[in-house]
DNA sequence: GACCTAGTTTACGTTAACGTAAAGGTAATG
DNA sequence: CATTACCTTTACGTTAACGTAAACTAGGTC
């Protein structure tokens, strides 16, 4: 079974994204596609990182921000002071998620009440 | 008890903004602070309002989607149709930070087994 | 061999959400 | 009464994340 590969247009279909904006995480940094002559080819790891770009962006996180958290995913470290660092990002995400997290539920009882609200408005 | 009222200064140091952000946010229709001269004065519904605000921004919220669900909780809707169609954004949003939700969790797990790595190989 | 289809590069355009001067008004304070 | 602390308006500048157009290439298909 030889590794699977993708096109960015089957990539672009898949994520509901343009090839435009995959090319531009590509110059970001973000992914890094083999060529096949002119023609980029990606990975099943490259899919990933695309994956999660998504959801990242569906958390309102910058490019920036989830190409830290991919990197931290990537991290080759060996060293100790490494790790120590790694550890520290892992748990300022944390605590930003949870803050999230409690954003989140706060909206939804809210727009519960309201919803009640207005359901016995209309009896 | 006469309603307490606050100036731009005080709002933007509580929410850790700046002035320019919320007199932008007027600009943009989500707040109509009253005038004392020249100056703003604002009520406690608006600070509400910017805290929504700042919720909003803290999920990945446009300014134009916190005005829709503002704006949701300000109707004065006595009218069936009206209320039909906010029940559906009601239900639009839910939908929403449930995805949020289980985005959330879904990182918080990976980052919880990314840790749990690290530190297996710190020993 | 003309025509799609899907890829490529280069480059200028666009929108959101403010930042950053510049130039001025007003009330309190030393 | 000059300084300080906040407030005001006007307006141009900036960054992120692509959109969009132009011009080209390479591989199948009628």
């Amino acid at each position: 079974m030889t590794a699977q590969i993708f096109t960015i247009g089957e990539l672009a279909q898949e994520f509901d994204t343009t090839t435009r904006a995959i090319r531009f995480y590509e110059d970001q940094g973000l992914i890094s596609p083999v060529r096949e002559g002119q023609k980029r080819i990606y990975s099943p790891a490259d899919r990933i990182t695309i994956k999660l770009i998504m959801r990242g962006k569906r958390l309102g996180f910058s490019l920036a921000e989830s190409k830290e958290l991919i990197d931290l995913y990537n991290t080759e470290g060996d060293n100790r002071t490494q790790h120590v660092r790694v550890l520290e990002q892992v748990n300022a995400s944390r605590l930003r998620l949870l803050q999230q997290k409690a954003d989140i539920e706060m909206m939804l009882l809210e727009l519960e009440e309201h919803e009640n609200r207005i359901k016995a408005d209309m009896k």
